[in-house]
RNA sequence: GUGGGUGUAGCUCAGUUGGUUAGAGCGCCGGAUUGUGGAUCCGGAGGUCGCGGGUUCGAAACCCGUCACUCACCCCA
């Protein structure tokens, strides 16, 4: 019978991973937490149409790569492709813009995308991701920039560049897009064929095509922060400023664009060289209009989220390493060693000490073999002779040193000296 | 959806111009006498060579198909 393996794109994080990961959790939660961002649990499905109309029905998320499925009755269900949506809906639904202003919230956990897998890209992948809701004034830009890129140098992930960009507000982009069409039409022929249909679908994407062709021949394009509205240029400049002002280092692209229809103003990304294909780490930007498109009230938000898997390919080896280690390994033996050491571990385990046993063991021998490969510190080893003088031995595995200690109140006296040493 | 690469033991990989019972290292299990781990030595288990077809006296190897994994395009975190 064949075996039942998992699905294409999808992940198992083994024991030997976990430790990364909660390594990446815990710096991501405890940056969040710093900048007041609390953590918000939003459903993994929703129904569909939140994400067709938040994301865009024309974009490439919503019309082929969603995992989407008839509930029982019928009803269109997605699997979450990403945690904006969510949040937003769960801002509206329990009118959290009542609330005393600003509403910052983070989110942690698995994303849903059908795309062939490749470095950096899978089909079941974790985010990280903040929204900050009711805030208008470019410092609050600022500031997810700034988290953003204080926890990614935090982990110590190499070359990393932040870009940024201002897509203007949805007047400007109204008003840019004629504009560009004339000088793309102009340059058609140079384009690459998915250009020429990008013109059409989505003419800013085209600005970047990471064909070398297209990029010379779009290298003259106008640029849309050159045909930003005062109010947008001044929001712009004013993110700008508070960067610099706090040495967060950003190169300006006009050509950045983000995949999703939300977006306005302030838009950023930061990569890494060391990623392959896949080269963003996180990425996010204001979109002060979706609430208000979601059916909420007019309220101003950004946002970034971070592929954790992509952390995780670019976190230091030393980074994370021995975050959890076990304490004592109980070698109990012989007859009457045997069921004191049962109570033993129980009474270990109940003082908040991590202790060890493995039960196949017979001899001292091979418990001492198991206590050495499961890593523990210590072995307390509690054979007949001992249980018969109410003893126990205490033996440091690294440096081999024994001492004979009353087994009567033993983990209580490990306890304390656990939390003296 | 489109291309390229790779499939041999749990893991990393050898395997000659096609030639007999398919190998190594690591890991795993056991042993080297009676209550002391890691090292060393000895022994053992574990493979329908991804799967199906074809060529051949003979295929892990060559051909076709298929599946899986992987990288890239596309797109995105």
């Amino acid at each position: 019978m064949d075996i039942i393996k998992a699905i294409k794109g999808v992940k198992d994080i083994l024991p030997e991973e976990t430790p990364r990961w909660r390594f990446i959790e815990d710096a991501a939660r405890r940056w969040a937490l710093a900048y007041g961002y609390q953590e918000i649990r939003i459903p993994i499905f929703e129904l569909t149409a939140l994400f067709a109309r938040s994301i865009g029905a024309a974009t490439d998320i919503v019309e082929k790569e969603m995992y989407t499925f008839p509930d029982r009755d019928g009803t269109s269900l997605t699997l979450r492709p990403e945690g904006t949506a969510g949040t937003v809906r769960a801002f509206i639904e329990h009118n959290r813009a009542a609330e005393p202003l600003p509403q910052k919230y983070f989110y942690i956990g698995p994303m849903f995308r059908h795309e062939r897998p490749q470095a950096g890209r899978l089909r079941q992948f974790h985010q990280f991701g903040v929204e900050s809701f009711g805030t208008a004034d470019p410092r609050v830009d600022v500031e997810a920039i700034a988290l953003l890129w204080r926890l990614l140098s935090d982990l110590g992930l190499p070359d990393l560049t932040l870009e940024i960009n201002s897509l203007g507000g949805t007047g400007d982009r109204a008003a840019y897009k004629p504009i560009l069409l004339a000088f793309l039409s102009q340059h058609e022929a140079s384009l690459c064929a998915n250009c020429r249909r990008r013109m059409e679908t989505n003419p800013l994407r085209v600005l970047d095509c990471k064909i070398p062709d297209c990029r010379a021949a779009t290298e003259s394009a106008p640029k849309l922060t050159e045909h930003l509205s005062p109010e947008a240029r001044a929001h712009f400049d004013q993110v700008l400023a508070g960067l610099t002002a706090i040495g967060v280092p950003y190169q300006l692209n006009p050509r950045l664009v983000r995949g999703l229809d939300y977006y306005c103003l302030t838009s950023f990304e930061i990569t890494s060289t060391h990623l392959g294909a896949q080269n963003a780490v996180g990425a996010g930007g204001r979109y002060d209009g979706l609430v208000e498109t979601l059916g909420g009230p007019s309220v101003p938000a950004i946002g970034f989220a971070v592929g954790l898997e992509r952390v995780s390919l670019m976190l230091p080896e030393t980074a994370s390493s021995s975050l959890h280690e076990l304490l004592y390994y109980v070698a109990a033996f012989g007859e009457a060693g045997t069921k004191l050491g049962l109570v033993l571990l129980d009474e270990l385990r109940r003082v908040g000490l991590s202790a060890q046993c493995d039960y196949r063991a017979a001899t001292l021998k091979a418990h001492l073999r198991q206590a050495d490969r499961s890593k523990c510190r210590y072995a307390i080893l509690l054979g007949d002779d001992e249980a018969s003088r109410g003893a126990v031995i205490l033996r440091n595995l690294e440096t081999k040193a024994q001492e004979e200690l009353p087994l009567a109140g033993l983990a209580s006296l490990l306890k304390s000296r656990n939390l003296a040493g």
